[in-house]
DNA sequence: TTATGGGGTGTGATATTGTAACGTTGTTGG
DNA sequence: CCAACAACGTTACAATATCACACCCCATAA
């Protein structure tokens, strides 16, 4: 699930792509705003509001719930983390840009979430909504159960 | 969305269709149980805890959070009713013991849902995991979006 | 140059959602 | 009958999220 060679690397990627997305679409990626999207892609897995508001607080004593919400609703709203409404819980997106939906896989066990974006699963919904006649804005797809690797571990 | 020609048979029936399953399965059925799966009904919506449990003190004066979760956790385990995650309220199941997985589409506008069950989507969504090597024991699928009727009133 | 307006942040309070823990009651099988 | 367990009552609290208002920065227009 979301293996990664050399996660310094993976996470440092990460800010730089949202680093370069932000300076193409005039978006402000502030400290703050960078100190929370490295502090979810450091967990590497769903970060809780909470706990990154506690990790936070480390570097940033003053933080307050608000601070790390307002991070979370600009990450969102330009697509470089997703939150994990199953969980309550914020992911790092792997591929911001490329798609507007994202369907998870989560294990129970590694609490790892690895992003699925099978476009026949998009396909089945597209010709679902259509024949409900349904106007789809947002899809919330969440899969939980047990990945391979806790699978063999057993 | 979720049509009922008339509402007090529509939640009448929603009773007795469980009434008669926990009597085959031998589970209990409690006066309060039935409440909150009355009052789930009544909505015909998407309910808050919150909200049922004000409901719910319209009778039971002495009703606390803790009364409505464990009715709740009662009617979810058995198939009753379901968790809205995207909108953390609670929807009655409208064919339970008919299948494992519901999936939902969420008007914004009128605030229905109904359930859309298609095979195809659960097809799609087994060969991703399938190809994902993961086993899967839930899918939260929820759509929002704009249902028919509302899209056509604007 | 100033003013002015919007976005981002600081801060305190509060709203909303959900659980833990423990005691009591009531049912039920042995 | 009575031991055991499920359901429920009750209190407290934990976890998640939002609101409101003040302040600062800085880009831009007057």
């Amino acid at each position: 699930m979301t293996q990664c060679e050399d996660h310094e690397e993976c996470i440092s990627t990460a800010i730089e792509r949202a680093d370069r997305i932000c300076f193409q679409k005039q978006l402000k990626f502030t400290d703050l705003r960078k100190e929370i999207l490295r502090l979810i892609w450091e967990g590497h897995g769903p970060q809780k509001a909470y706990d990154l508001l506690n990790k936070l607080q480390k570097t940033n004593p003053s933080a307050k719930p608000a601070t790390v919400y307002r991070a979370l609703d600009f990450l969102i709203k330009n697509g470089f983390i997703h939150k994990v409404a199953s969980l309550n819980a914020f992911v790092g997106c792997s591929h911001p840009l490329k798609h507007k939906e994202c369907y998870f896989l989560i294990c129970d066990d590694c609490k790892n979430i690895s992003e699925c974006c099978d476009p026949n699963i998009t396909a089945a919904i597209q010709a679902t909504t259509a024949q409900n006649e349904f106007s789809a804005k947002n899809t919330t797809l969440e899969i939980s159960g047990h990945c391979n690797e806790c699978l063999k571990q057993i």
